[in-house]
DNA sequence: GACCAGGTGGCCT
DNA sequence: AGGCCACATGGT
């Protein structure tokens, strides 16, 4: 008998008013865990909610009440902004941002869990996607409780807490069992208390994240930015890095932008990967290197 | 079988 | 403050 609760047969249509892509939404490196189940279908999970998505032209289709629907996925895919506003207020002179904005068009920054992205983001250090992919599958298997056919939650800290140093190890954590156990551990104690630290300014969550071993600044920022919703907070990673160098002469590419600076991080770092992807035939438009006209 | 991966902590100056 | 370096493991 499965534990968890039998599959609803319940569907509701919604039409996005702006971007909303499935394919890029699970595949710009920002969640780990959501996965195509047929061509055109994702499955996202978040805490213990699941959801399958398809889409019917402009409209989506949903396999969860209108209820669920508003109470979590309105949240969790952060309905509430404007992302074609958003890639609207690129400088018309940032020429490389406005062509990986466009290529990024039908991403939203997802609102993760926190504890979720906390450990998950752990995890990513010195990881290429498709290793913590697996290493994340791998926690929730083992130590995630059931929500579905062949579908787990994300543990809870008391689940990895409980767990021995050698079965996080199998799960491919490496030199970051110590890291993902000390987040456990702050996240049993209260020491680090995720839903106070909703009330914290950016600098405030920056400095407390930081507390917990294995979490510099590039990680912190990716939680705050995929937990907190902090979108004007742009983690800087090997990607970005790479990015700056050959397309912005070396200069901060966000420098310009105060308040959706971590949604033009994640255009880039997604163009950053499709690039990789297919080199020569995946960027329809190529991009200009060196040193861009960028006003001050 | 190299080389690299959504970095970080702990050393050194 | 800033420059090295080890770190476990798996993907390409």
């Amino acid at each position: 008998m499965p534990t968890y609760e039998r599959k609803r047969l319940t569907a509701m249509i919604f039409e996005p008013a702006d971007d909303f892509d499935l394919y890029k939404m699970a595949n710009s490196g920002q969640c780990f865990t959501a996965r195509e189940e047929a061509p055109g279908t994702w499955r996202f999970i978040t805490g213990e909610h699941t959801v399958r998505l398809t889409r019917r032209g402009a409209a989506v289709e949903a396999d969860c009440t209108a209820a669920e629907w508003e109470t979590v996925w309105r949240r969790y895919f952060d309905l509430d902004r404007n992302y074609a506003a958003v890639r609207r207020a690129v400088r018309p002179d940032d020429a490389v941002l406005q062509r990986c904005a466009a290529a990024g068009e039908g991403i939203r920054i997802l609102r993760q869990d926190p504890w979720e992205t906390t450990v998950t983001f752990i995890l990513s250090q010195r990881k290429n996607i498709p290793a913590i992919r697996c290493s994340v599958e791998k926690l929730k298997r083992r130590f995630g409780r059931p929500v579905g056919e062949e579908m787990w939650a994300f543990p809870t800290p008391e689940a990895l807490l409980r767990a021995s140093d050698e079965a996080l190890a199998r799960c491919a954590l490496g030199y970051r069992v110590p890291y993902v156990r000390d987040a456990a551990d702050r996240a049993v104690s209260g020491a680090l208390d995720f839903a106070a630290l909703e009330r914290e300014d950016d600098a405030g969550l920056l400095e407390k994240l930081e507390t917990v071993r294995g979490v510099g600044r590039k990680v912190a920022s990716c939680i705050s930015l995929f937990a907190y919703g902090r979108v004007d907070c742009a983690p800087v990673d090997v990607w970005i890095r790479r990015m700056q160098e050959t397309y912005y002469g070396g200069a901060d590419p966000f420098a310009a932008y105060a308040c959706h600076a971590g949604i033009y991080q994640q255009y880039l770092f997604y163009f950053a990967q499709q690039e990789k992807q297919a080199p020569a035939g995946g960027a329809d438009v190529p991009l200009r290197r060196g040193k861009p006209k960028m006003t001050s």
